[in-house]
DNA sequence: CTGAAAGCGCTAACAC
DNA sequence: GTGTTAGCGCTTTCAG
């Protein structure tokens, strides 16, 4: 008599429970068409009396819809991943959509595995981080069938849409502050970038303008692994014990600018006039640091509401960007002279 | 002729592009049972050239197996369950389950919402931070009839299964060591906790402890929302000038512990001596620091491994753990006095 | 306002 | 080795 078994409840189990039909459960659960208040009282009573969870794998087959974003991102660690999160989070929380996240660890074989997965639940849209993506993982982008954005970078041509800033032009701007700030000795402190195409673009702008403005760039150093406040510590060491005559350091992100900025300063260097630095991202973090750090924001949490706007607005069959660029600008803080 | 509609493909499409059956092609996709090397290149081959994702809405509700692990934090900026988040990873790689990350903010009626949303997917295991959650939440949990663990908390009875350590006594033995170490004029900075039920659990063992020691918490503050490293300086600033002869800061984690211990040296207080400080979490980012902070693990990444590893075991019909319990150790870094 | 029938795309279970 | 049949638990569609 009594359900002793673990089979999850279904449908036909509240339907049984209240005396209404399957079908009217279904609708009364979904807030679909016209029921009388009685028949969805009664309903509601069962199913809540039994605990039911309508099952989503059969509503999504049956209904031919899935309410999900696949959101694919290189990593979480990161601090920066998460601001995107939360603006595609804040936008998709008003409509019916559900982000669910997907990490590459900057890896583009995993970024193929991670996408194939992803699609084969049959999301209602696709944000993935990046421009640069295999042929393959392209290949299914397009094939799909549904909206994607491209996030974060905007030097490129995206499979669908993009939403992003020219990590090219940030570097170039950057470069022309510091020169602007009459530095001329400069040292460049980052991350090992082969697969972190953003972190080479910004390399790549940066030296350009170095060169365009007669500059070479005095000295570098790339690193990986280990914590990136260590890191930009240790770096800074070995850069000025190698170069002591440098007068500007431009770290390829806050974290490890920021270790370098508290060596410098237990070194009593004269911060910005001895000697400057920057980094990028604008991080909450750089707010309790001894100085601000110079930097720019990448607007990341602007780039996930952008990119969840176009998802939804695609998503209702409405018309919707296909390119959106912003426009970072420089926090000078207290480590770069103006110009 | 073509295909020039937008429909999804699916196995029929493979099957006829290939000649072989259904049947056939779904087994020599999912690698099960056995195939002829020759039929299995020929539906390979037709696949890959169609481009085809298979459907897994219609593989689950077939096979009525979902190989997702709902894993369910309170958020994803807090450098704490990133670590939770690559343990359980980590673990799963080696199996074919996979993780989908759920936020709750600490809301407990978020919380239930996102689990009734990720149980209606029907996922093999949830894996969910906290002990304490809404009845109906516990219901659902107990209802579903699949793995549940619970982590990073050990004070208090789970549903079915547990891994974490004991706030209370986190907070019981930082207050001894503290102790321990001489000093007597102790001041608490923490967040605001009604809803972050670990932290309110170390500070009341702290305070129970010190008091068993027969001192009485001297001064103790609380905040919310903003940087944490900004908040840590602004916080101990506060309470030195109100509390000038307090010898010692507990903080409730490491960030707000690293921006007290930067705002101290700028003054040249004399660490560990005149005033000796301790955060808790055990971050990578205290290597960076000009001094290492005094703190406790929390044990982050193996909470996530033996997590995992109980829902895989579980997964596969066997027995495993019902109650781990991880004991912290202390780092004394070099802002605490040994005793 | 409510119900009955027919699938959604795949896989379990069984033939051959 | 390979194919056939019958659902999985819902929602769509169409009758009343």
């Amino acid at each position: 008599m009594s359900r002793n078994d673990h089979r999850p409840l279904t449908l036909r189990d509240v339907s049984e429970a209240s005396g209404v039909s399957e079908m009217t459960v279904s609708r009364v659960l979904r807030n679909r068409g016209d029921v009388s208040d009685a028949t969805r009282d009664k309903v509601l009573r069962a199913a809540k009396a039994l605990g039911y969870v309508p099952n989503k794998i059969a509503g999504a087959l049956a209904s031919q819809r899935v309410n999900l974003v696949a959101v694919i991102i290189p990593s979480l660690s990161n601090m920066v991943f998460p601001e995107v999160m939360t603006g595609i989070s804040r936008v998709l929380e008003g409509t019916d959509l559900q982000p669910v996240v997907g990490v590459t660890d900057y890896l583009p074989e995993k970024e193929e595995k991670v996408l194939y997965e992803m699609l084969s639940w049959r999301p209602s849209g696709v944000i993935i981080a990046g421009l640069e993506h295999s042929d393959a993982s392209r290949a299914m982008m397009r094939a799909s069938g549904i909206p994607v954005v491209e996030i974060m970078d905007a030097d490129g041509t995206p499979v669908d849409a993009m939403v992003g800033i020219s990590h090219r032009r940030a570097g170039r701007e950057m470069a022309e502050a510091i020169l602007a700030g009459g530095y001329r000795r400069i040292g460049f402190l980052g991350t090992q970038m082969p697969l972190d195409h953003r972190a080479r673009k910004r390399f790549e702008g940066f030296t350009q303008a170095l060169a365009k403005g007669g500059v070479e760039m005095a000295d570098h150093e790339f690193y990986s692994g280990g914590s990136a406040l260590a890191k930009g510590r240790e770096m800074t060491q070995a850069m000025l014990t190698r170069s002591p005559d440098l007068d500007f350091l431009y770290f390829s992100n806050d974290m490890i600018g920021a270790g370098g900025l508290l060596w410098l300063l237990e070194q009593g260097y004269d911060i910005p006039n001895c000697i400057g630095l920057a980094g990028f991202n604008g991080v909450e973090l750089l707010q309790g640091l001894p100085r601000r750090l110079a930097t720019m924001d990448a607007c990341r949490a602007e780039i996930g509401r952008r990119a969840a706007e176009i998802i939804v607005a695609r998503t209702r069959g409405e018309a919707a960007e296909t390119s959106v660029i912003l426009k970072p600008q420089i926090s000078y803080g207290d480590t770069l002279r103006r110009p």
